[in-house]
DNA sequence: CGTATTATTCTACAAACGTAGAAAGAATAT
DNA sequence: ATATTCTTTCTACGTTTGTAGAATAATACG
């Protein structure tokens, strides 16, 4: 089981998730000002490759680092530690919960029924 | 804005809400085997009091903590950190995709129709 | 090539965390 | 009332995190 990111690595991951793969310094452009220092940028890209969220490859001139784990997948993980923390493992608690809790608008919601017709529909 | 609970201290606070108000001793028993020494607990209680999600009141004998944070509010926050972080601010992105993505059962999902058709004729 | 610039590693350090012993204070049991 | 037990605070210590300077290695530019 990969160590879990910490807040300042998920963001970075979240940049290498919208960029797909990007040398240091492309990296460091997509933060939001005030960017972080080189050093720290690069700190973090040496953690999380030691976690195993991200490696590199080298062409020619700079690596070009990126995420080893899809967005898709961490999240999931994130979601069920969640629904394991905090509702008693019961994803149907959940989903009734966060419905309930998130101002979707009428529309929104209407989108979600129907992809939950269609999810009903698969089984 | 209150600082954030760690794992550990998360942890707890679940058996804190689970069990409304409890002494100390109560919380401990409540914890799994193996559970952590006396002084531990005391230290997280000790710092989320600090951090504002605890207090207690003392009824003759020994202090009854409790919650300051209803879990309700207390979870809406994680998931719209969660939307926030990770799906560019969208409740409706990630409400398809979490519901795609659980492997919620018909019946749930039959559920979850229900209280979403609900909550459209609410708006 | 040789120097300027950039990338990477090393080192560091303060704050937060996980964990708990030692000490002190409070409750209780006999 | 005193010994025993439980609670709370104090202190501590190793680990992780956030952050970045100094040093070094790699690359680019003239």
């Amino acid at each position: 089981m990969r160590p879990s990111l910490s807040k300042s690595e998920e963001e970075l991951m979240n940049i290498l998730w919208r960029m797909h793969q990007a040398p240091m310094r492309d990296l460091i452009e997509a933060y939001p000002d005030p960017k972080p220092a080189a050093t720290t940028i690069a700190t973090l890209l040496k953690r999380m490759r030691d976690k195993g969220y991200v490696d590199f490859k080298k062409n020619s001139s700079a690596r070009l680092y990126f995420p080893l784990v899809d967005k898709e997948v961490y999240f999931s993980g994130q979601i069920n530690t969640l629904i394991r923390d905090f509702f008693d493992d019961s994803a149907g608690q959940f989903a009734s919960f966060f419905t309930k809790r998130t101002n979707l608008s009428k529309d929104e919601l209407r989108a979600l029924r129907k992809i939950i017709d269609a999810e009903i529909n698969k089984k």
